[in-house]
DNA sequence: TTCATAATTCGATCGTAGTCGAAGCATTCC
DNA sequence: GGAATGCTTCGACTACGATCGAATTATGAA
Protein backbone atom coordinates (compact mmCIF):
# COMPACT_ATOMS: atom_id res chain seq x y z
CA UNK A 1 0.00 0.00 0.00
CA UNK A 2 2.57 2.47 0.93
CA UNK A 3 5.99 1.88 -0.52
CA UNK A 4 8.46 3.66 -1.60
CA UNK A 5 9.42 7.77 -0.57
CA UNK A 6 6.86 9.88 0.13
CA UNK A 7 6.90 12.28 -2.65
CA UNK A 8 3.60 13.73 -1.85
CA UNK A 9 4.65 15.98 0.32
CA UNK A 10 7.45 17.65 -1.92
CA UNK A 11 4.72 17.35 -4.62
CA UNK A 12 2.24 19.75 -2.65
CA UNK A 13 5.36 22.36 -1.87
CA UNK A 14 5.50 22.66 -5.78
CA UNK A 15 2.07 22.49 -6.41
CA UNK A 16 0.78 25.64 -5.49
CA UNK A 17 1.50 28.72 -7.79
CA UNK A 18 3.13 31.13 -5.65
CA UNK A 19 5.45 28.50 -4.46
CA UNK A 20 6.34 27.22 -7.69
CA UNK A 21 6.74 30.94 -8.82
CA UNK A 22 9.01 31.58 -5.89
CA UNK A 23 11.21 28.42 -6.85
CA UNK A 24 11.12 29.30 -10.26
CA UNK A 25 12.71 32.77 -9.20
CA UNK A 26 15.44 31.12 -7.10
CA UNK A 27 16.34 28.88 -10.38
CA UNK A 28 18.17 32.20 -10.75
CA UNK A 29 20.47 31.29 -7.91
CA UNK A 30 20.49 34.38 -6.26
CA UNK A 31 19.66 34.09 -2.85
CA UNK A 32 16.04 36.52 -2.63
CA UNK A 33 14.50 38.22 0.16
CA UNK A 34 10.83 37.41 1.34
CA UNK A 35 9.91 41.15 -0.11
CA UNK A 36 11.71 40.44 -3.63
CA UNK A 37 9.98 36.20 -3.77
CA UNK A 38 6.54 37.85 -2.77
CA UNK A 39 6.52 40.31 -5.97
CA UNK A 40 7.67 37.51 -8.10
CA UNK A 41 4.48 35.30 -6.87
CA UNK A 42 2.51 38.24 -6.51
CA UNK A 43 1.17 37.70 -3.56
CA UNK A 44 1.82 40.19 0.01
CA UNK A 45 4.48 39.87 2.20
CA UNK A 46 2.67 37.74 4.77
CA UNK A 47 1.28 35.00 2.26
CA UNK A 48 4.84 35.02 1.02
CA UNK A 49 6.54 34.50 4.48
CA UNK A 50 4.00 31.68 5.80
CA UNK A 51 4.95 30.02 1.69
CA UNK A 52 9.21 30.49 2.84
CA UNK A 53 8.33 28.62 5.74
CA UNK A 54 6.99 25.86 4.72
CA UNK A 55 9.22 25.51 1.60
CA UNK A 56 12.08 25.60 4.42
CA UNK A 57 10.20 23.71 6.65
CA UNK A 58 10.64 21.20 3.74
CA UNK A 59 13.95 21.05 3.22
CA UNK A 60 13.55 22.88 0.19
CA UNK A 61 14.93 26.58 1.00
CA UNK A 62 17.38 27.93 3.41
CA UNK A 63 17.60 30.76 4.68
CA UNK A 64 20.40 33.41 5.78
CA UNK A 65 20.15 35.98 8.08
CA UNK A 66 21.90 39.14 7.03
CA UNK A 67 20.91 42.30 8.67
CA UNK A 68 16.93 43.17 8.48
CA UNK A 69 16.90 41.19 5.36
CA UNK A 70 16.53 37.61 5.08
CA UNK A 71 17.91 35.63 1.63
CA UNK A 72 16.29 32.36 0.78
CA UNK A 73 17.62 29.94 -2.13
CA UNK A 74 17.35 26.80 -2.91
CA UNK A 75 18.64 24.09 -0.22
CA UNK A 76 20.73 21.87 -2.17
CA UNK A 77 21.63 21.22 -6.07
CA UNK A 78 19.05 17.95 -5.60
CA UNK A 79 17.14 20.54 -5.18
CA UNK A 80 17.67 22.46 -8.51
CA UNK A 81 17.97 19.07 -10.84
CA UNK A 82 14.42 17.90 -9.13
CA UNK A 83 13.08 21.41 -10.30
CA UNK A 84 15.00 20.57 -13.70
CA UNK A 85 13.47 17.63 -14.21
CA UNK A 86 10.09 18.82 -13.47
CA UNK A 87 10.50 21.48 -15.82
CA UNK A 88 11.87 19.54 -18.36
CA UNK A 89 8.47 17.35 -17.96
CA UNK A 90 6.17 20.15 -18.14
CA UNK A 91 7.97 21.84 -21.04
CA UNK A 92 7.41 18.95 -22.89
CA UNK A 93 3.78 18.87 -22.25
CA UNK A 94 3.79 22.13 -23.77
CA UNK A 95 2.37 23.90 -20.45
CA UNK A 96 4.79 27.09 -21.25
CA UNK A 97 3.24 30.03 -19.46
CA UNK A 98 5.52 32.12 -20.53
CA UNK A 99 5.11 33.91 -23.78
CA UNK A 100 7.23 33.62 -26.75
CA UNK A 101 8.97 36.63 -26.66
CA UNK A 102 12.35 37.88 -27.64
CA UNK A 103 13.93 36.87 -24.31
CA UNK A 104 12.94 33.21 -24.72
CA UNK A 105 15.86 32.30 -27.56
CA UNK A 106 18.34 34.26 -24.92
CA UNK A 107 16.97 31.89 -22.24
CA UNK A 108 17.33 28.81 -24.45
CA UNK A 109 20.68 29.61 -25.58
CA UNK A 110 22.22 30.00 -22.21
CA UNK A 111 20.96 30.68 -18.74
CA UNK A 112 22.24 29.46 -14.87
CA UNK A 113 20.46 26.05 -13.62
CA UNK A 114 20.84 27.03 -9.96
CA UNK A 115 24.62 27.62 -9.84
CA UNK A 116 25.87 26.23 -13.51
CA UNK A 117 25.67 26.41 -17.18
CA UNK A 118 22.29 25.71 -18.83
CA UNK A 119 20.84 25.86 -22.32
CA UNK A 120 22.49 25.87 -25.51
CA UNK A 121 25.54 26.65 -24.48
CA UNK A 122 25.35 24.18 -20.98
CA UNK A 123 24.59 21.26 -23.14
CA UNK A 124 27.67 22.27 -25.03
CA UNK A 125 29.86 22.46 -22.27
CA UNK A 126 29.35 19.03 -21.37
CA UNK A 127 29.66 17.66 -25.15
CA UNK A 128 32.87 19.26 -25.53
CA UNK A 129 34.51 18.08 -22.87
CA UNK A 130 33.55 14.25 -23.08
CA UNK A 131 34.32 14.69 -27.11
CA UNK A 132 38.13 15.25 -25.44
CA UNK A 133 37.95 12.95 -23.18
CA UNK A 134 38.35 15.07 -20.11
CA UNK A 135 34.94 13.88 -18.59
CA UNK A 136 34.23 10.00 -18.75
CA UNK A 137 30.63 9.18 -18.95
CA UNK A 138 29.27 5.89 -17.14
CA UNK A 139 25.73 6.09 -17.31
CA UNK A 140 24.19 8.85 -15.27
CA UNK A 141 27.85 9.32 -13.68
CA UNK A 142 30.70 11.55 -14.75
CA UNK A 143 34.06 11.20 -13.77
CA UNK A 144 37.13 13.89 -14.42
CA UNK A 145 39.74 12.04 -15.64
CA UNK A 146 43.39 13.39 -15.29
CA UNK A 147 43.17 15.19 -18.57
CA UNK A 148 40.28 16.52 -17.46
CA UNK A 149 41.95 17.72 -14.05
CA UNK A 150 44.99 19.31 -15.62
CA UNK A 151 42.26 21.16 -18.59
CA UNK A 152 40.64 22.73 -15.42
CA UNK A 153 43.75 23.49 -13.58
CA UNK A 154 44.85 24.98 -16.51
CA UNK A 155 41.94 27.28 -16.13
CA UNK A 156 43.03 28.49 -12.99
CA UNK A 157 40.47 26.63 -10.63
CA UNK A 158 41.39 25.02 -7.79
CA UNK A 159 41.15 21.30 -7.90
CA UNK A 160 41.69 20.46 -5.16
CA UNK A 161 39.12 23.13 -3.60
CA UNK A 162 36.94 21.09 -4.76
CA UNK A 163 37.54 17.67 -3.72
CA UNK A 164 37.33 19.43 -0.11
CA UNK A 165 33.89 20.22 -0.13
CA UNK A 166 31.60 16.85 -0.07
CA UNK A 167 29.81 17.53 -2.85
CA UNK A 168 29.97 15.59 -6.24
CA UNK A 169 32.70 17.21 -8.77
CA UNK A 170 30.75 16.40 -11.73
CA UNK A 171 27.21 15.97 -12.66
CA UNK A 172 24.78 15.55 -14.80
CA UNK A 173 21.40 18.26 -14.80
CA UNK A 174 18.87 17.42 -17.53
CA UNK A 175 18.51 20.41 -19.96
CA UNK A 176 14.45 21.19 -20.08
CA UNK A 177 15.07 23.25 -23.20
CA UNK A 178 17.84 20.94 -25.05
CA UNK A 179 16.30 18.13 -23.44
CA UNK A 180 19.63 16.65 -22.86
CA UNK A 181 21.96 16.73 -20.08
CA UNK A 182 25.09 19.71 -19.51
CA UNK A 183 27.08 19.72 -16.48
CA UNK A 184 26.03 20.67 -12.75
CA UNK A 185 27.90 20.17 -9.51
CA UNK A 186 30.78 22.13 -8.04
CA UNK A 187 32.60 21.59 -11.44
CA UNK A 188 29.99 23.57 -13.12
CA UNK A 189 29.50 26.22 -10.80
CA UNK A 190 33.08 26.30 -10.89
CA UNK A 191 33.23 26.51 -14.33
CA UNK A 192 30.13 29.57 -14.66
CA UNK A 193 32.02 31.35 -12.53
CA UNK A 194 34.94 31.25 -13.95
CA UNK A 195 33.63 32.72 -17.52
CA UNK A 196 31.66 35.11 -15.38
CA UNK A 197 35.41 36.20 -13.99
CA UNK A 198 36.78 36.31 -16.87
CA UNK A 199 34.43 38.53 -17.80
CA UNK A 200 33.00 36.67 -20.68
CA UNK A 201 29.45 36.18 -19.76
CA UNK A 202 27.16 38.03 -17.41
CA UNK A 203 24.07 37.59 -15.40
CA UNK A 204 21.50 39.76 -16.71
CA UNK A 205 19.31 41.09 -13.49
CA UNK A 206 15.80 39.75 -12.49
CA UNK A 207 16.30 36.83 -15.26
CA UNK A 208 17.91 33.49 -15.46
CA UNK A 209 19.64 34.84 -18.72
CA UNK A 210 23.40 34.69 -19.27
CA UNK A 211 24.98 37.36 -21.96
CA UNK A 212 27.73 36.36 -23.45
CA UNK A 213 30.11 39.17 -24.81
CA UNK A 214 31.20 39.29 -28.00
CA UNK A 215 35.25 37.84 -27.06
CA UNK A 216 33.71 35.79 -24.38
CA UNK A 217 31.36 33.94 -26.97
CA UNK A 218 34.30 33.58 -29.35
CA UNK A 219 36.47 32.42 -26.89
CA UNK A 220 34.29 30.08 -25.47
CA UNK A 221 33.06 28.31 -28.91
CA UNK A 222 37.09 27.85 -29.26
CA UNK A 223 37.54 26.43 -26.14
CA UNK A 224 34.89 24.04 -25.98
CA UNK A 225 34.97 22.45 -29.62
CA UNK A 226 32.29 20.06 -30.68
CA UNK B 1 8.43 37.25 -13.06
CA UNK B 2 7.03 34.16 -14.78
CA UNK B 3 9.47 32.92 -16.98
CA UNK B 4 9.78 28.79 -17.90
CA UNK B 5 7.71 26.00 -17.68
CA UNK B 6 4.79 25.36 -15.24
CA UNK B 7 5.72 23.33 -12.73
CA UNK B 8 3.12 24.01 -10.17
CA UNK B 9 0.22 22.25 -12.31
CA UNK B 10 2.31 19.11 -12.51
CA UNK B 11 3.30 19.53 -8.65
CA UNK B 12 -0.47 19.85 -7.76
CA UNK B 13 -1.13 16.50 -9.28
CA UNK B 14 1.71 14.56 -7.31
CA UNK B 15 0.74 16.68 -4.58
CA UNK B 16 -2.16 14.72 -3.66
CA UNK B 17 -1.14 12.19 -1.29
CA UNK B 18 -4.00 9.65 -3.08
CA UNK B 19 -2.41 10.44 -6.12
CA UNK B 20 0.99 10.07 -5.09
CA UNK B 21 0.28 6.53 -3.77
CA UNK B 22 -1.33 5.58 -7.13
CA UNK B 23 1.81 7.01 -9.07
CA UNK B 24 3.98 4.91 -7.00
CA UNK B 25 2.25 2.20 -7.49
CA UNK B 26 2.48 2.74 -11.09
CA UNK B 27 6.32 3.03 -10.83
CA UNK B 28 6.60 -0.79 -10.53
CA UNK B 29 6.42 -0.94 -14.34
CA UNK B 30 2.86 -2.55 -14.33
CA UNK B 31 -0.61 -1.48 -15.54
CA UNK B 32 -3.38 -1.07 -13.03
CA UNK B 33 -6.95 -1.15 -12.87
CA UNK B 34 -8.56 1.92 -10.91
CA UNK B 35 -9.75 -1.14 -8.26
CA UNK B 36 -6.36 -1.94 -7.84
CA UNK B 37 -5.48 1.47 -7.71
CA UNK B 38 -7.92 2.56 -5.14
CA UNK B 39 -6.81 0.07 -2.89
CA UNK B 40 -3.40 1.07 -3.08
CA UNK B 41 -4.29 4.51 -2.44
CA UNK B 42 -6.82 3.81 0.48
CA UNK B 43 -9.21 5.93 -1.05
CA UNK B 44 -13.36 4.42 -2.90
CA UNK B 45 -13.25 3.92 -6.31
CA UNK B 46 -15.27 6.86 -7.13
CA UNK B 47 -12.56 8.79 -5.77
CA UNK B 48 -9.72 6.95 -7.56
CA UNK B 49 -11.69 7.78 -10.78
CA UNK B 50 -11.49 11.69 -10.19
CA UNK B 51 -7.86 11.44 -9.54
CA UNK B 52 -7.15 9.12 -12.29
CA UNK B 53 -8.99 11.43 -14.98
CA UNK B 54 -7.10 14.12 -13.70
CA UNK B 55 -3.51 12.56 -13.82
CA UNK B 56 -4.33 11.36 -17.66
CA UNK B 57 -5.46 15.24 -18.21
CA UNK B 58 -2.10 16.38 -16.79
CA UNK B 59 -0.13 14.00 -19.14
CA UNK B 60 1.25 11.08 -16.37
CA UNK B 61 -1.16 8.62 -17.23
CA UNK B 62 -2.51 6.93 -20.41
CA UNK B 63 -5.22 4.44 -20.13
CA UNK B 64 -6.16 1.47 -22.02
CA UNK B 65 -9.44 -0.03 -21.81
CA UNK B 66 -9.13 -3.68 -21.90
CA UNK B 67 -12.97 -6.01 -21.80
CA UNK B 68 -14.65 -4.00 -18.69
CA UNK B 69 -10.89 -3.19 -17.51
CA UNK B 70 -9.28 0.01 -17.98
CA UNK B 71 -5.46 -0.49 -17.49
CA UNK B 72 -3.93 2.91 -16.56
CA UNK B 73 0.07 3.18 -16.92
CA UNK B 74 2.97 5.84 -16.83
CA UNK B 75 2.53 7.51 -19.99
CA UNK B 76 6.33 7.93 -20.83
CA UNK B 77 9.42 7.11 -19.73
CA UNK B 78 10.22 10.95 -19.24
CA UNK B 79 7.45 10.77 -16.39
CA UNK B 80 9.15 7.93 -14.41
CA UNK B 81 12.31 9.67 -15.01
CA UNK B 82 10.53 12.66 -13.14
CA UNK B 83 9.22 11.03 -10.43
CA UNK B 84 12.37 8.95 -9.72
CA UNK B 85 13.95 12.27 -9.19
CA UNK B 86 11.48 13.66 -6.77
CA UNK B 87 12.06 10.08 -4.89
CA UNK B 88 15.19 10.98 -4.66
CA UNK B 89 15.07 13.60 -3.05
CA UNK B 90 12.21 12.71 -0.91
CA UNK B 91 14.35 9.91 -0.05
CA UNK B 92 17.45 12.20 0.91
CA UNK B 93 14.93 14.21 3.38
CA UNK B 94 14.44 10.72 4.83
CA UNK B 95 10.52 10.72 3.68
CA UNK B 96 10.47 6.80 3.04
CA UNK B 97 7.87 4.15 3.75
CA UNK B 98 7.30 1.12 3.95
CA UNK B 99 9.22 -1.41 1.78
CA UNK B 100 7.56 -3.64 -1.18
CA UNK B 101 7.62 -7.51 -0.52
CA UNK B 102 7.75 -9.97 -3.41
CA UNK B 103 4.77 -10.84 -4.38
CA UNK B 104 3.54 -14.10 -5.32
CA UNK B 105 6.37 -15.59 -8.08
CA UNK B 106 3.29 -19.03 -9.13
CA UNK B 107 1.69 -15.89 -10.55
CA UNK B 108 4.46 -14.26 -12.00
CA UNK B 109 5.07 -17.08 -14.46
CA UNK B 110 1.71 -18.34 -15.02
CA UNK B 111 -1.47 -17.68 -14.59
CA UNK B 112 -4.75 -17.17 -16.33
CA UNK B 113 -6.62 -14.01 -17.54
CA UNK B 114 -10.20 -14.13 -18.24
CA UNK B 115 -9.55 -17.08 -20.07
CA UNK B 116 -6.34 -17.37 -21.66
CA UNK B 117 -2.74 -17.68 -20.50
CA UNK B 118 -0.53 -15.05 -18.96
CA UNK B 119 2.44 -14.31 -17.11
CA UNK B 120 6.15 -15.18 -17.99
CA UNK B 121 4.67 -17.76 -19.87
CA UNK B 122 1.58 -16.47 -21.78
CA UNK B 123 4.06 -13.31 -22.77
CA UNK B 124 6.80 -16.07 -24.23
CA UNK B 125 3.80 -17.29 -26.23
CA UNK B 126 2.85 -14.65 -28.10
CA UNK B 127 6.74 -13.86 -28.45
CA UNK B 128 7.19 -17.33 -29.94
CA UNK B 129 4.25 -16.94 -32.62
CA UNK B 130 5.01 -13.78 -33.78
CA UNK B 131 9.12 -14.49 -33.91
CA UNK B 132 7.96 -17.73 -36.24
CA UNK B 133 5.94 -15.29 -38.21
CA UNK B 134 2.59 -17.15 -37.54
CA UNK B 135 1.04 -13.85 -36.02
CA UNK B 136 1.53 -10.91 -37.66
CA UNK B 137 1.43 -7.28 -35.37
CA UNK B 138 0.22 -4.11 -36.79
CA UNK B 139 0.42 -1.41 -34.13
CA UNK B 140 -1.83 -3.26 -31.22
CA UNK B 141 -3.61 -5.49 -33.79
CA UNK B 142 -2.54 -9.13 -34.08
CA UNK B 143 -3.36 -11.19 -37.77
CA UNK B 144 -2.81 -14.80 -38.03
CA UNK B 145 -0.67 -15.92 -40.94
CA UNK B 146 -1.40 -18.71 -43.18
CA UNK B 147 1.98 -20.44 -41.40
CA UNK B 148 -0.16 -19.57 -38.25
CA UNK B 149 -3.36 -21.10 -39.07
CA UNK B 150 -1.82 -24.86 -40.16
CA UNK B 151 0.72 -24.51 -37.16
CA UNK B 152 -2.87 -24.32 -34.90
CA UNK B 153 -4.64 -26.46 -37.10
CA UNK B 154 -1.54 -29.05 -36.35
CA UNK B 155 -2.44 -29.11 -32.47
CA UNK B 156 -5.92 -29.87 -33.60
CA UNK B 157 -7.42 -26.76 -32.45
CA UNK B 158 -10.43 -26.29 -34.78
CA UNK B 159 -9.72 -22.54 -36.64
CA UNK B 160 -13.16 -22.57 -38.72
CA UNK B 161 -15.09 -22.80 -35.36
CA UNK B 162 -12.88 -19.77 -33.98
CA UNK B 163 -13.49 -18.17 -36.80
CA UNK B 164 -17.41 -18.25 -36.49
CA UNK B 165 -17.19 -16.38 -33.33
CA UNK B 166 -18.05 -13.01 -32.94
CA UNK B 167 -15.07 -12.38 -31.03
CA UNK B 168 -11.23 -11.75 -32.93
CA UNK B 169 -9.17 -14.56 -32.87
CA UNK B 170 -6.38 -12.85 -32.15
CA UNK B 171 -5.82 -9.94 -29.75
CA UNK B 172 -3.43 -8.52 -27.39
CA UNK B 173 -3.83 -8.39 -23.44
CA UNK B 174 -1.63 -6.39 -21.17
CA UNK B 175 0.25 -8.33 -18.77
CA UNK B 176 0.33 -6.76 -15.62
CA UNK B 177 3.00 -8.73 -14.12
CA UNK B 178 5.35 -8.86 -17.24
CA UNK B 179 4.09 -5.46 -18.19
CA UNK B 180 4.15 -6.41 -22.03
CA UNK B 181 1.56 -7.69 -23.83
CA UNK B 182 0.31 -11.38 -24.51
CA UNK B 183 -2.14 -13.26 -26.44
CA UNK B 184 -5.62 -12.98 -25.84
CA UNK B 185 -9.03 -13.51 -27.90
CA UNK B 186 -10.58 -16.87 -28.67
CA UNK B 187 -6.99 -18.32 -30.09
CA UNK B 188 -6.19 -17.50 -26.64
CA UNK B 189 -8.75 -19.08 -25.05
CA UNK B 190 -8.71 -22.43 -27.48
CA UNK B 191 -4.63 -22.43 -26.65
CA UNK B 192 -4.80 -22.59 -22.90
CA UNK B 193 -7.83 -24.99 -22.95
CA UNK B 194 -5.37 -27.46 -25.51
CA UNK B 195 -2.60 -26.99 -22.56
CA UNK B 196 -4.93 -28.25 -20.21
CA UNK B 197 -6.45 -30.61 -22.15
CA UNK B 198 -3.19 -31.80 -23.29
CA UNK B 199 -2.40 -32.73 -19.01
CA UNK B 200 0.42 -29.98 -19.84
CA UNK B 201 -1.43 -27.94 -17.02
CA UNK B 202 -4.05 -27.24 -14.73
CA UNK B 203 -5.78 -24.50 -12.73
CA UNK B 204 -5.38 -24.20 -8.71
CA UNK B 205 -8.44 -24.37 -7.07
CA UNK B 206 -9.34 -20.77 -5.42
CA UNK B 207 -6.73 -19.26 -7.26
CA UNK B 208 -5.27 -17.40 -10.64
CA UNK B 209 -2.19 -19.71 -11.05
CA UNK B 210 -1.44 -21.85 -14.28
CA UNK B 211 0.18 -25.35 -12.62
CA UNK B 212 2.57 -26.65 -15.47
CA UNK B 213 3.93 -30.05 -14.87
CA UNK B 214 6.49 -31.26 -15.59
CA UNK B 215 6.13 -32.83 -18.90
CA UNK B 216 3.93 -30.31 -19.59
CA UNK B 217 6.62 -27.55 -19.48
CA UNK B 218 8.83 -29.60 -21.16
CA UNK B 219 6.77 -29.69 -24.29
CA UNK B 220 5.63 -25.95 -24.06
CA UNK B 221 9.11 -24.38 -23.89
CA UNK B 222 9.95 -26.64 -26.69
CA UNK B 223 6.93 -26.27 -28.92
CA UNK B 224 7.17 -22.20 -28.16
CA UNK B 225 10.93 -21.42 -28.39
CA UNK B 226 12.10 -17.53 -27.95
C1' DT C 1 15.08 58.00 21.67
C1' DT C 2 12.06 57.91 17.76
C1' DC C 3 11.00 56.60 13.27
C1' DA C 4 11.28 53.51 9.23
C1' DT C 5 11.88 49.16 7.10
C1' DA C 6 11.79 43.97 7.13
C1' DA C 7 9.66 40.16 8.36
C1' DT C 8 6.73 37.05 11.34
C1' DT C 9 2.53 35.78 13.87
C1' DC C 10 -2.37 35.80 14.62
C1' DG C 11 -7.06 35.61 13.27
C1' DA C 12 -10.75 35.57 10.13
C1' DT C 13 -12.51 34.75 5.59
C1' DC C 14 -13.18 32.34 1.57
C1' DG C 15 -12.45 28.95 -2.37
C1' DT C 16 -11.40 24.96 -3.87
C1' DA C 17 -10.38 20.29 -4.00
C1' DG C 18 -10.86 15.71 -1.95
C1' DT C 19 -14.22 12.60 -0.44
C1' DC C 20 -18.03 9.36 -0.81
C1' DG C 21 -23.12 7.79 -1.66
C1' DA C 22 -26.18 7.01 -5.25
C1' DA C 23 -27.23 6.52 -9.85
C1' DG C 24 -25.99 5.59 -14.64
C1' DC C 25 -23.20 3.12 -18.51
C1' DA C 26 -20.62 -0.45 -20.47
C1' DT C 27 -19.00 -5.02 -20.80
C1' DT C 28 -18.80 -9.70 -19.69
C1' DC C 29 -20.60 -13.88 -17.65
C1' DC C 30 -24.23 -17.39 -17.17
C1' DG D 1 -32.08 -12.40 -22.12
C1' DG D 2 -30.78 -11.00 -17.17
C1' DA D 3 -27.24 -10.69 -13.50
C1' DA D 4 -22.79 -9.29 -12.12
C1' DT D 5 -18.72 -6.62 -12.43
C1' DG D 6 -15.88 -2.52 -13.46
C1' DC D 7 -15.93 2.10 -13.94
C1' DT D 8 -17.73 6.93 -14.50
C1' DT D 9 -20.73 10.86 -13.47
C1' DC D 10 -23.38 13.70 -10.45
C1' DG D 11 -24.27 16.09 -6.32
C1' DA D 12 -23.47 17.35 -1.71
C1' DC D 13 -20.61 17.67 2.19
C1' DT D 14 -16.37 18.80 4.44
C1' DA D 15 -11.88 20.23 5.53
C1' DC D 16 -7.79 22.20 4.56
C1' DG D 17 -5.02 25.75 2.96
C1' DA D 18 -4.24 30.18 0.58
C1' DT D 19 -4.98 34.81 1.34
C1' DC D 20 -4.76 39.28 3.54
C1' DG D 21 -5.52 42.91 7.45
C1' DA D 22 -3.88 44.03 11.79
C1' DA D 23 -0.77 43.60 15.40
C1' DT D 24 4.03 42.24 16.94
C1' DT D 25 9.03 41.69 16.86
C1' DA D 26 13.57 42.85 15.11
C1' DT D 27 17.06 45.56 12.98
C1' DG D 28 18.90 49.80 11.24
C1' DA D 29 18.83 54.87 10.51
C1' DA D 30 18.22 59.72 12.09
Amino acid sequence: MKEGPDIALIGSLIGDPARANMLTALMGGQALTPTELAAHAGITLQTASSHLAKLEAGGLLTQRKQGRHRYYALAEDEVGLMLESLMGFAASRGLTRHRPGPRDPALRKARVCYNHLAGDYGVRLLDSLVAARQIEVTGEDLALTDAGRHRIEALGIDYDALQKSRRPICRTCLDWSERRSHLAGSLGEALLTHFIEEGWAKREKGSRVIRFSHNGERAFLELFPL
